[in-house]
DNA sequence: CATGAATGAGTCTTCATTCAT
DNA sequence: GATGAATGAAGACTCATTCAT
């Protein structure tokens, strides 16, 4: 439900969110049982929806350099596409402190062990330099995040994917001669 | 007042900031002229400490490489000491959503053409990679504040300040070979 | 709703309105915008029966002096059968001070012409002595008024209706010789 | 204190009360036990204030014919001077409805038996008709209110002393051939 | 005596949730 | 099953009053 990302959580009240999907306030609370899952149900998706599109982007890449260019790329992409996904990621934050932790790292710790897979055989193939896998990992993650919040929340409105050369080349190389 | 970063705005009543700050609810209306007022007056010291803390943390340093690495540090070491920042910056995005941006990125803008200027010589001088200045400074600032976001916010509890040397040595060389 | 005239606008809380009228607090809010709508429209539903009161009242008449006395009459047994409304004129100056009137003086600028009419032509028909129609009518719109709010105010509960033969008979005649 | 006049009882709030009497709070709390004590030393100076002038208007008038007229005068002048006033008595009954009456017409009452005298004169002396000498003085004292208040409230600014003349002549001879 | 900073009781209003139809 | 009218708990804010200085 996009109402959330527009309005925010506190004021996407059920009954704009009841008006937006089309139908009566007591179908939301049969589908879900409150608010509150009405609203991680749309996190959800928005994660699943990056992941695949990452993934689907990735596909039967062989060159592990290329795969990150294209990790870039499409997580890049995905939130050109989705520039409400941020908001959503903020919401859950601000909104639900109970939880451990946002849904967003949770998947992400999930994948944790796959992916750090992925950078160890890099680095096995000789072409990463002689730097700890999982660091690599991180910062990758954290730049693809922190750009992503930057520029949604800065207000650029500049496409994130043409950003994709520049941070893929700093990432691959630094900016120290 | 750490109450906002404890419990959310929305759930940080003023009478609970007034008791946490040991005075009455009134008090706090002769102070600020509401709760916003309240709120954007504690992320605006964060902010205002975080700038002082890496500003103090480069003083008299001459090497732009050396300032690299001590705004990473105090930047992180900002953020172990006032760990509960991230949830301010978090919850002004949140709840202010017709601000035009949050405070953090209007600071950011506010100093760009400062930080562009010290990107610029280092790469005057000679010790930088051919590469866009501009691009240099956001992917550092980008690559920090996603840092800083994922540490707080997927409830890792290790110091940031032991990232700075990984961190440093990916921006500086990258990770290709 | 009685609750206003009874405590007064401000210590009318919603609560007491809603309870009063057998309906929960946001029933309330379902039907009036707010605290003031509520109000006024018992203020606009007293003055339409009044005016509703005093019209039947006439109906059918055909001598003016009758027509008067009748008014007279009506006026007062309406203030006679629902005390509390001047508490709502009352209430309404106090409280609605932005108005531009309120809204008793409202309706009666409005029936103005109308009014007019018709002591125009009960001079025209001869029975009036040759006074300006227009202070007639608004000496005895004044005086209505000031009758129904010196009972009101000051405590008398005799009915108002036996001043009737008292008032006419004045206004009529006169007092002096 | 105009202030209540201005702002109305809740609105003059007892920090501007005493900025306009250009004293500190705590010493209006010193001369007046609160608030109310304020408020009802404001409407009892007006009510003084009207008393007064209407005294001084008709000392030493013999004729009663022209003592009405004179009070009449002298009531109207009042509140053309001090337009507040009306303002005043609206305030004390909207907020001080525990009271037993009006200031106001505990005054009139207070003045009664002194006024049922002159008018119970008044018929002795053959000027006036066979009237109940109380319904006279009863209306008189309701038309002037009800006069005082019509103008004040429907926001005619007509002074009121141009109304003395049409006024007295229908209290004296009606309107009726 | 005079002050005005501090207090907190008192109210309107919102909105998630329920349940009779 | 679907609806949306009704509910009432929760919370921001005001302002008369107090009292330390």
């Amino acid at each position: 439900m996009l109402v959330f990302a527009e309005f925010g959580y506190r004021c996407a009240d059920v009954d704009r969110i009841a008006e937006r999907a089309g139908v009566g306030k007591g179908t939301v609370y049969r589908i879900f049982s409150n608010k509150e899952a009405v609203f991680l149900a749309s996190v959800e998706r928005a994660i699943e929806g990056l992941r695949a599109h990452v993934l689907a982007g990735i596909e039967s890449i062989e060159d592990p350099r290329e795969v990150i260019r294209c990790i870039v790329f499409h997580y890049f992409e995905y939130f050109d596409n989705n520039p409400t996904t941020v908001e959503l990621f903020v919401q859950e934050r601000a909104e639900f402190r109970h939880q451990e932790k946002p849904l967003y790292f949770v998947y992400r710790e999930f994948e944790r062990a796959k992916w750090l897979g992925f950078y160890e055989q890099f680095q096995a193939s000789g072409l990463m330099r002689d730097v700890d896998p999982a660091t690599v990992m991180d910062v990758v993650g954290n730049l693809l995040l922190g750009t992503v919040f930057s520029q949604r929340l800065s207000g650029d409105r500049q496409p994130l994917v043409e950003q994709v050369d520049g941070v893929v080349d700093l990432l691959f190389h630094g900016f120290i001669q």
